[in-house]
DNA sequence: TGCTAGCACTCCTATCCTTCGAGTGCTAAT
DNA sequence: ATTAGCACTCGAAGGATAGGAGTGCTAGCA
């Protein structure tokens, strides 16, 4: 059933009016704004209360959104929001001089969201698997030899591998076209025991290296298709006012300093609305998130990966902005790491800038 | 002035009393302890009030300890305390199997840190200049090759570099010597622009790949310089009953969140005592930290490297049991890093563990 | 001289009660 | 259909009051 422009308008002004304020919203504010008398807005607010869209905190309080009102606000009433252009300005600017590793890039842009939103933010990017494109070996001294292995997704990784005996050169670039010839093209699961043995038996006197090459190997794989995420701004929390109760704040950070957990809920999350999820307090899997809201929106980050950015804050979210800045900003990000300056997508652009290991 | 014995013990059982309860500590209750009536306990705590080691909230309050009656405590009177076999279990646990790279190790020890005592946490290491040990160049296609960078404390960082327009092997080659022969050895300070400019007069036909590669040099020198930081657990702050108002919570943990600032008052903070440094309240130099203490413990990192550790809670900390955890803590990571095994530090270490490890 | 018992006093905390007012629902009038 | 009016509800805020933990002081005792 279809709602009457003027309950529209109320339910719109309501869920608006109790965002800003966090205050239960009274049918004398609302004539105001409306047009009309404060009895007229009492009743519609009744029928509305009536159909599930509005609640009562008690029996002589204004009415306050239900989780049905936030959602027909964020699926139907509110307006897209645009961006000032300062703010605008402001995420171009941090975007703009992003070309870190993946790693400290999901970081900063959880950052970046965290402090343009004002809530809790995360960022992340899913990888697809990866193999190994090519090896090489660079011979360092005859107890030391560097592994340099380039991937399928054009990341970079290397190992200094210290030796408690000696290895000749030739030794080394045995090894290299061994592991050149039997793990290249292959993904982290096709590295099995038994092409691990097979390759030691052809490996001869460097036998012993085969085990703690392949370890790598796996290590990177496995490295390369791990979400990296970045989690940002949990204190943001703490100047909500539904979060002045230390408990509940505490259980909310809790659940947001870990970001595992938040990450296993994402992607069950809500249906795609113009490339923006929202997840409205009962709607979220996770019992620690039944009285907050969720934000996500998510941008292509080249290569076919997907990548997510969002926000976490109480059901009474400024959805309208968060919306307007989730989307410009996933759209930058999409613009900088797909765009046809790098049509080779995020690991190229990115992390190829700079892959580090210590060893 | 020394103290007489009863008074330290009395000063002793309200600190740790108040310590554990987060309630003023009254004279009835340290009758039964110290083994005397609660009369005489109120004159000795007038007395130790006039010397201001203990404060009152209120005229008919108990008594509270002052920093000045911290210092004392943590100086002079508290115990050395053991962990219970099972935390030093988990420590070692944990320690156990990193070997990872240093940013994710100062993560993941900042966590440790953090779940062991129950309060916000951070872990960093203080890293000497480096300078490049060699240049390796790896030619991958016409368009593409790798820059392999090993640095002196033995971090490998590499490069892919691709170019809109193609080059030769030999060119590479000739790149690859020539930087090995006027850049290495060589710190971020000494990487001049006439430094650069004689190289690219020496380059000849690559010419144009001396910028990219001495500024890929450049951001190698400095990542190698900036002292990996991890900060865990703000959280675990809003468990503390002085951080129930949450403005307060909310300003101490935005100031720990923001590693930097905590980093740059971390060096300047009070004397080492046993490997540990602690600043109570007003000792400390940021004003957020005020009302704060901040216990940390220095480990060495190994290649003349020092690393700190360290947590922040009220200033009704629980100053023994930090104090032993952190020690444990920072004596684990020290034999870790720097140990007999690990004659060349940090980086090293992490090798000869991975290749003990899978041989 | 040092310790203890007793007592009057202080002042915080918790609790109850009252008041106040915003907001409601209903009814009758337009 | 809308509005004005009115009685009613119920939480929030603001005292007052009682209770009690703790103090300082004084006087008596080993």
């Amino acid at each position: 059933m279809e709602l009457s422009e003027r309950k529209k308008k109320i339910l719109t002004a309501v869920v608006e009016s109790y965002i800003a304020t966090a205050e239960p919203v009274g049918s004398k504010a609302l004539a105001q704004v409306i047009g009309c008398s404060s009895a007229t807005i009492r009743n519609e607010m009744s029928e509305l209360t009536g159909m599930g869209y509005l609640e009562q905190p008690h029996t002589s309080a204004g009415r306050v959104p239900s989780p049905a009102g936030y959602r027909l606000y964020v699926n139907e009433l509110m307006e897209r929001q645009k961006l000032t252009e300062a703010e605008a300005a402001a995420i171009n600017d941090k975007l703009a001089k992003k070309d870190a590793q993946i790693e400290q890039l999901m970081d900063e842009v959880g950052q970046l969201t965290s402090t343009m939103t004002q809530y809790p933010a995360y960022a992340l990017a899913m990888k697809p698997p990866a193999a190994v494109k090519r090896f090489d070996f660079i011979y360092v001294d005859a107890n030391t030899f560097i592994v340099v292995v380039l991937l399928t997704d054009n990341t970079v990784k290397n190992k200094l591998i210290h030796l408690p005996f000696s290895v000749h050169q030739e030794q080394v670039t045995t090894l290299s076209s061994l592991f050149n010839a039997n793990f290249t093209g292959v993904t982290e699961q096709e590295i099995t025991d038994s092409l691990i043995r097979s390759t030691e038996r052809a490996a001869g006197d460097t036998y012993g290296l085969v085990a703690v090459v392949a370890s790598f190997t796996i290590e990177c794989l496995t490295a390369a298709k791990a979400a990296p995420m970045g989690v940002a701004g949990a204190s943001q929390l703490l100047s909500q006012p539904e979060f002045r109760d230390p408990d509940k704040a505490h259980a909310l950070m809790n659940f947001i300093s870990d970001g595992s957990r938040l990450m296993s809920d994402l992607p069950r999350m809500g249906e795609e609305h113009n490339g923006l999820r929202v997840t409205i307090g009962p709607e979220n899997l996770a019992e620690e998130l039944k009285d907050s809201s969720v934000v996500m929106a998510s941008y292509d980050a080249g290569d076919g990966m997907r990548g997510y950015i969002g926000v976490v804050g109480p059901t009474r979210m400024d959805y309208s902005s968060v919306a307007a800045k989730l989307s410009y900003i996933a759209a930058g990000l999409s613009r900088m790491l797909a765009g046809p300056d790098a049509p080779e997508g995020l690991n190229n652009k990115l992390v190829l800038k700079e892959s580090e290991h210590h060893e």
